[in-house]
DNA sequence: GGGGAAATACTTGCATACAAGCATCCATGT
DNA sequence: ACATGGATGCTTGTATGCAAGTATTTCCCC
């Protein structure tokens, strides 16, 4: 019934525990959209292709699921989760609420050297904007995101907000696919690092949310693609 | 070597998966301190306890590590955390953030009804603070906080918070026992009231925040009391 | 008596077997 | 033809068995 074409055999790291690696392979799969919102997961089935047993998979579905990612339902099956606009707007409430509280502090504790590493990524963007790289793009985009949360010196707002916005991650990974966007996208990540650069809180915490909700605004662009991606209104 | 006497066989409810019995069981037990902060914990020693196997134990320690309530060192053992400053802090900043946006968007929703329920809720505290009754203040305490964020309209708010602040929640279960604390909590909780009641966001994150950190305050005392409930600095 | 090494008793991580429940499909009876 | 009941194949939930690794303990030798 429900083909598997992409996953995905895991081969296993020492040092990482397998159900991690199992983990991070499905969350990456299931924000790629490569596994469909709707679709049906087993567990035998994740495990033979993943080629480990039950038990990591299972862990693994049980972290999905608090991400809201899957949704489980007892002797019925695992699925993919739809994206629901209450969803998107939970992730979204918490994202500015944690990472604008982080970019204060950011721009209250950020040093000179903090800066220029984040310029550094700017620049990064840039060219791999010219390229159309979206890889190195969505990487480069994450990767400003987490420095500017880290620089609040509580590294654990960027984990807390990463599996918060489990749903808006697959809207912001579609998102970007849409060229239009890159360029405003660049401007506000500009204005972002100015204010942090001037040590000046509030407008940092405007640009950052002025921006966050910006990925929120394709959104319906995004759902008129791909109306089966979403839960019925 | 590590023996168990507080615990807590559970008799297993329909409607109520097992794993998420063993959770909140553990959970409760850690946050009110009755598994000490060190101890060392066994998976098959609780699983005969509770009367279950391993696997839900299992299950339910992995969520528990989520929530930084215990720490896994594969072949060695799992422990009930010690309460760390770097726990607390990050916990202290990710509730601040979240609640404080949420109460926030509480004071422009905030309806006359839900006042006057927030209204009750203060008469009963003051009732449970006359009464010197713990278990209701800290219930009761509870719930202001979690109908504030549920007045944002993202009731996953709540639940995040809730979850974030693992370490933060012993430190107040330990705070609320200190009767100096109790007027003052009132009066906070009246400020926090009355800002929403006003439809004045700005006061009212004012006053939460204020009220927030009051706990915090509290922190040096109870380090004098269990020190050996802390990690070292 | 003291030191070292091997055996032992634990730990968690992973794999597998068993149990219970739901849906579907097919056969059978009306 | 249609409805109904049962068998079958799936699902997740739980229990248990096996593997790998570590700390401790104990025994033997010096």
């Amino acid at each position: 019934m429900s083909t598997a074409p992409y996953i995905v055999p895991i081969r296993r790291r020492a040092g990482a525990s397998t159900r991690m690696q199992v983990y991070v392979a499905l969350s990456e799969a299931i924000v790629r959209s490569e596994l469909e919102p709707g679709r049906q997961l087993s567990e035998n089935e994740l495990a033979s292709q993943l080629g480990v047993s039950r038990t990591p998979v299972r862990e693994a579905l049980a972290r999905l699921r608090e991400d809201r990612l899957v949704e489980v339902v007892p002797q019925i099956g695992t699925f993919v989760s739809r994206i629901s606009d209450e969803a998107v707007g939970d992730a979204q409430f918490i994202r500015e609420a944690l990472e604008c509280a982080a970019v204060r502090r950011a721009a209250e504790l950020a040093t000179e050297d903090d800066v220029r590493i984040l310029e550094e990524n700017l620049e990064a963007q840039q060219r791999a904007v010219d390229a159309v790289d979206d890889e190195a793009i969505n990487a480069l985009d994450n990767a400003f995101h987490q420095t500017l949360c880290e620089l609040s010196r509580h590294p654990m707002v960027w984990a807390i907000s990463q599996r918060a916005k489990g749903h808006l991650n697959r809207v912001r990974r579609l998102s970007l696919l849409r060229p239009e966007y890159l360029g405003g996208m660049l401007d506000e990540h500009r204005s972002i690092l100015t204010a942090v650069e001037r040590h000046d809180p509030d407008a940092a915490e405007l640009a950052l949310r002025y921006h966050l909700r910006m990925v929120l605004s394709e959104l319906p662009a995004i759902r008129a693609t791909h109306p089966d991606y979403f839960e019925e209104a």
